[in-house]
Parts: structure tokens; C-alpha cells; sequence
DNA sequence: GTCTATAGCGGGATAGAC
DNA sequence: GTCTATCCCGCTATAGAC
């Protein structure tokens, strides 16, 4: 792993687009986190959106593989649930950042992130989850639900509170550094709320 | 309800800000927006940085009194949290962008939002919601938890979808339509699962 | 109160030396 | 490959007529 200038700069411009998106990100600040000239991240990429995109195909390349270990386990469904929540809220606590981004760029627009998602190896995931889920209902383990409506429930009840960390620790009126140690609790916390309501 | 030229600026600037933020939207798209001339903005608010405050104190005014109306009912507890789920998921529907901005806005400027968050009664609700759920636990109505965490819970299921529903309709493999479908049944899914779960 | 015109500058991008 | 210098456009903000 040799600090190459291209990769200096990947890493400075991650770290500022994640922060303040493409439109509040400065190639000026880019350019003096990775400690170079301006014009050299022109060199290295043709423009910002060049840039941009190179960073968020940079960044889900991290994600999903840490998606896959898990999901394609032939474990029961609850101890695959406990698996993913332990390593997935793992995973975001090390990149608070990410949710937040992909969500924004997401909703901001949609083509622009949309198309490098929709290459990566996620349907089959997505596919053999679902299934997981019905067979699980058919055999009796769980109670009926609707796979789509259980998915949605465990992702959010996974990613949120580290997306609205600042607005839930205000509301809730604790610190960030109690709010820290709630959301580490809850890597076992949503596993026995989701187990317990499945049962 | 006269359409004063301040409202219709306040109206255009709020559809804008909360779909570009304050980055992204430009005043000159405003100005259009509201069928006047772009230098009448600074007329009505002197910059930019005040109209986008005035935005922000004008949407959590919509926000607050429809928290209110349910949490302050003295129903009980699982009564409460269904007809919270069915009041505030309706009236994430009608606003559906409003969870993503205040969620941005908060994370990328605390100061800023934070301090006109902080002045709204929001203390008195959520200190009457965590007696209620340990008095509820007390009384063995439910199964024991951490009041904080079901707090967080019940919110991360209401609002997670809506924030982020073009990654999970991409990622579940279903149209907007479909997925809105299946938003519409939350408001009676998560109460549901919640409710499963606690008994 | 509402407009036109324009100042002023921040920031993305390029030219060209080394 | 990396730098300095500079262009130039877009956007916020202001001046000033009506």
C-alpha cells in the first residue's frame, strides 16, 4: 500500500465530499487535505464530477463486501439477523459518514449513484434474503411478514440513528458520547427487539 | 391566508432548500420560483444564510405540533405508539422530504439548526414519553427495555424508509409505486412489530 | 415594493514553466 | 508529475431608477 498521489488524493476528496457533499466540497480544500496543488487533482481526475464519482465508487466497494460475508451464510435466520446487525453497525461505526451520503446523493440524484449501485453483485443478496425469510415463515420459526417490510425494519433500525445522530442525541438530551454508547449497545439491543418480535 | 410576495418567497425557498439544500440551491431558481425578482429576496431577507434560517424555523413549526397532539394523549402505552405511528408516518407522507433535510442540516451545521431545534417545548414530550414507558414496564405491560432505545427504535422504523427511499427501492428491487404501497402499510406494519415485540 | 443593471468575488478549470 | 499564474463564469449581493 504505497501512499501514490492519486491515492492521496481519493482519500482527502472522500473525507471532504462525505462531509459537505459535491456542492459545499471546495477542490481548493480537497487539494490541501491530500497536502497538494489545486491543479493537480485536475491532472489526476478531469473534473469535480470525475472526482465525485471516482469517490463513491471508492466508498461502496468498501460496503459491499462486508454486506456479502454475512448474508451468504447458511446459518438460521435469527443468527444470521444477530450476524448482520453485530458486523454491519460494526462497519458503520468505523464510516458514520457513509450512510448519510449514499442517502443524500440517493435522493439529490438519483441516476448519478443509482447506476454505479445497480452494478454491484447485490440482487443476488437481496434475492436469497427473501427467501431465507419465507422458507423461515413456512417451517414455522417466525411469525408471517412481509420479507420486503422485515428488510426495511432491520436496515433501519441499523442505519438511522447514526444518520440523525446530532438531531435523536438532542431529542433524546443526552451527549454524543452517551448517545456513542447506546449505539454500540444496540448492535445486541435490535437484535433481541427484531428476534422478539418475530418469535 | 393572503398570498403576501413574503410568504410566496418563504414557500419557493422552502421547496428548494429542502430539495438542494443550502449548497445547491440557488437564489436566482427562488426568485424564479416565486415569480419575482431575484434582488426582492434580499429586500425581504437580507441574505441568503437568513432566508435559509427562516425556512428552517418555518418547517419545524409544521413539525413540533404534530408530535404533540399524539404524545400527549394519556392512552396507553401501545395505544399511544400506534396512533403516533399513524399520525406522524401520514404526516411524513404529506412532507416527505422534511426528514432528510433536517437530517443534513444537523449533520453538516449542528450550531446552526440545533440552537432553533432547541428552543421548541420538544423537552417536556419526550421526559412524559420515557415515564410512560417505565411506568409501562413497571406495571409489566411490556417487557423491560431501555426507554431511550425504544425511542430510537419506533423513530428509525417511521422515518429511515422515507429518507432513504430511492436506495431501498433500488436495493429491494421494486418501482416507487410499489414501494409507496408498501410505505402506506407501515403506519399498521411497524406498530405491529413494535407491539410483538414488546409483549 | 419592485424592477434593471452591475459590482465583486469565489471557485472550477486551463496554460505553461520546470 | 507538480507547480504558479490566470482565466472566466456563476452566483451573491448592492446601487439606484421608478
Amino acid at each position: 500500500m504505497v501512499n501514490t498521489t492519486q491515492e492521496k488524493i481519493l482519500n482527502a476528496a472522500t473525507e471532504i465530499f462525505l462531509l459537505k457533499g459535491p456542492d459545499g466540497a471546495r477542490m481548493q480544500e480537497i487539494a490541501d487535505a491530500a497536502g497538494i496543488n489545486k491543479s493537480l487533482l485536475h491532472y489526476y481526475f478531469r473534473d469535480k464530477e470525475t472526482l465525485y464519482l471516482s469517490v463513491f465508487k471508492n466508498v461502496l466497494k468498501d460496503l459491499v463486501p462486508a454486506l456479502t460475508s454475512v448474508l451468504g451464510s447458511d446459518k438460521p435466520l435469527t443468527e444470521k439477523i444477530s450476524d448482520f446487525l453485530e458486523l454491519y453497525i460494526g462497519f458503520i461505526q468505523t464510516n458514520p459518514l457513509l450512510p448519510h451520503f449514499i442517502v443524500t446523493e440517493t435522493t439529490r440524484n438519483p441516476e448519478r449513484l443509482l447506476m454505479a449501485f445497480s452494478q454491484l453483485p447485490r440482487q443476488s443478496l437481496n434475492d436469497r434474503l427473501k427467501s431465507d425469510i419465507l422458507k423461515s415463515i413456512e417451517r414455522g420459526e417466525i411469525k408471517p411478514i412481509d420479507p420486503n417490510q422485515l428488510i426495511i425494519n432491520i436496515i433501519s433500525l441499523s442505519v438511522f440513528p447514526f444518520i440523525a445522530r446530532p438531531v435523536m442525541s438532542s431529542f433524546l438530551d443526552i451527549g454524543f458520547a452517551e448517545f456513542d454508547i447506546l449505539l454500540e449497545k444496540r448492535k445486541k439491543e435490535v437484535a433481541q427487539f427484531v428476534i422478539n418480535s418475530l418469535k
